[in-house]
RNA sequence: GGCGCCAUAGCCAAGUGGUAAGGCAGUGGACUGCAAAUCCGCGAGUCCCCAGUUCAAAUCUGGGUGGCGCCUCCA
């Protein structure tokens, strides 16, 4: 498998640390708001990433963190008159529910910066120690000139990166570009003790100290968004590798952004959908596939009309998807014919090329191409027309599953039970439909099409669907 | 100023040297009592523009134009 490494800035043969296991890193959020849209991009992608991993037989291990202390929170847990532990356990809660409505698997791991203050004060330390990082006024700041390969993954070097800093004349750092490792507490903001006195860890030293707790020094992928290249991630390499003295991580896998009207949705411009409000209106199946439906590190524009497309997209797939459940239990009860063997067997086809562009840096859009275009055989084969075996709308369904699966794609597999009252109504139809009074067959249709009861006639009896 | 990204049909979007995938929308036909769904068919003659390399360029090179991002908390 190929996927492009923003370290070398191209696409390079993924080569695993510990043959058939993964290690995978993902910034997690700091909890103190909804997530939004453009944050959805990263989870699912890269939870994509790893359902494709385990699909192809890996063992993965997924760590993505909380950040539950944070000047954000603080300021939220402020206005609000509630503690910051009370803002970051809502917020992870209500993140839980976001990420569970968009199929989002769990980490492995989730691991809370709150929970890893010692092993966070251990790395400051032994940075001090190696003189990687300097205590001023309660604070540590890493001492970014003593790293001499800082700026490798954004590739500018630092004098470039000064050059472009604001510099804060009565600031404490040794250089602009020193960045924290540890606040001191300031009156009223939650605070541990430490050998600097009481304080609080900064942002980018939680990551690196949990990956090393969670992963180990070097783990072979950290993905993220492309926002967090700079200053995050080229931090967290600061960090690590001062400390650990080994590389940090083996491929930077960085997510493009999602926008609207061409500008970087975020919460600094305040143009940002929550994935709460986004899937209040179109739903978060639409939103997954909106995602899926493009290449993850091509930018891509929100809009409503697109997450409609994404709905409609999505819709052909689920409407085939049950036609196979229908035809597992209404087909033809016997063997395949030998048509149908051919087509069956045919179907592997369509799981390797599903392969081959998923190894090309996870071309989801692709992937996606490939199951249409297995779709449109299947609906051909799988028909009231064909009339199928059940076997053969069996065989179907697992491929189908397989592929579905592995992209996470919201696709009912199973009708629930109609009840009686409806199944009564579609018997009377059916009398009547015989007695050919079409006036009370469709009536009928038309009253269940009210409740949301779609119906359609087929030779091996009548499907319906909730819309 | 430094670094980087993007430009393909009405809309979305793959494709990085060899006759332009896939989806949404639209439209013609088949099927249906009528539908719905489905299947078959139809749409890019400037793949942003110009020049170059090549037998061959959406794809490579150079130069434009337009848009975006990072350099500051942000996925």
């Amino acid at each position: 498998m190929k996927l492009f490494n923003s370290m070398t800035m191209q696409k390079e043969e993924f080569v695993p640390i510990e043959a058939g296991k993964v290690s995978m890193y993902a910034c997690g959020p700091t909890v103190y708001n909804y997530i939004h849209v453009g944050n959805a991009r990263p989870l699912i992608m890269f939870d994509v990433l790893r359902r494709y991993f385990e699909y192809r037989g890996y063992e993965v291990r997924f760590v993505q963190n909380f950040t539950d202390v944070d000047d954000k929170i603080i300021k939220r847990a402020n206005e609000e008159g509630v503690s910051s532990g009370e803002v970051s356990e809502k917020y992870i809660g209500e993140y839980y529910k976001d990420v569970r409505g968009l199929g989002v698997r769990e980490a492995t791991v989730h691991p809370r910066a709150t929970e890893n203050i010692g092993q966070i004060i251990d790395m400051v330390k032994s940075l001090i120690d190696k003189g990687y990082a300097y205590e001023a006024n309660g604070d540590v700041y890493y001492r970014t000139a003593k790293f001499g390969s800082y700026g490798k993954l954004s590739h500018q070097p630092l004098e470039d990166l000064q050059a472009g800093a604001r510099i804060d004349v009565a600031d404490i750092k040794e250089n602009p570009m020193d960045f924290a490792l540890w606040k001191a507490a300031k009156p009223g903001e939650p605070s541990w003790d430490s050998p600097w006195g009481k304080g609080r860890p900064g942002w980018h030293i939680e990551c690196s100290a949990m990956s090393n707790r969670y992963l180990g020094k070097t783990i072979d992928i950290h993905c993220g968004g492309q926002d967090l290249i700079f200053p995050h991630h080229e931090n967290e390499i600061a960090q690590s590798e001062a400390a650990n003295g080994c590389k940090f991580v083996n491929y930077w896998v960085h997510n493009g952004f999602i926008s609207i009207d061409n500008k970087k949705m975020s919460k600094s411009l305040n143009n940002f959908f929550t994935v709460r409000e986004a899937a209040g209106a179109y739903g978060y199946d639409a939103i997954r596939m909106f995602m899926l439906m493009s290449h993850y590190r091509s930018p891509l524009n929100y809009s409503g009309e697109i997450l409609t497309q994404a709905d409609s997209a999505l819709e052909r797939l689920s409407t085939a998807r049950a036609n196979l459940s229908f035809f597992a239990e209404n087909g033809v009860d016997s063997e395949m014919t030998s048509g149908e063997k051919l087509l069956a067997e045919g179907l592997d086809r369509y799981r390797k090329r599903f392969c081959e562009v998923m190894d090309d840096d996870l071309n989801t859009a692709d992937a996606i191409a490939v199951i249409f275009e297995m779709v449109r055989e299947i609906n051909a084969a799988v028909s009231p027309v064909s009339n199928p075996t059940k076997a053969l709308a069996r065989v179907c369904a697992a491929v189908f599953d397989d592929l579905a699966d592995v992209l996470g794609l919201p696709i009912a597999k199973h009708e629930e039970d109609i009840g009686a009252e409806v199944e009564k109504l579609i018997e009377a139809r059916q009398i009547a439909r015989k007695a050919k009074n079409f006036v009370e067959a469709d009536r009928i249709r038309d009253e269940l099409k009210a409740k949301g009861i779609v119906l359609e006639d087929t030779p091996q009896g009548v499907k319906w669907k909730r819309v």
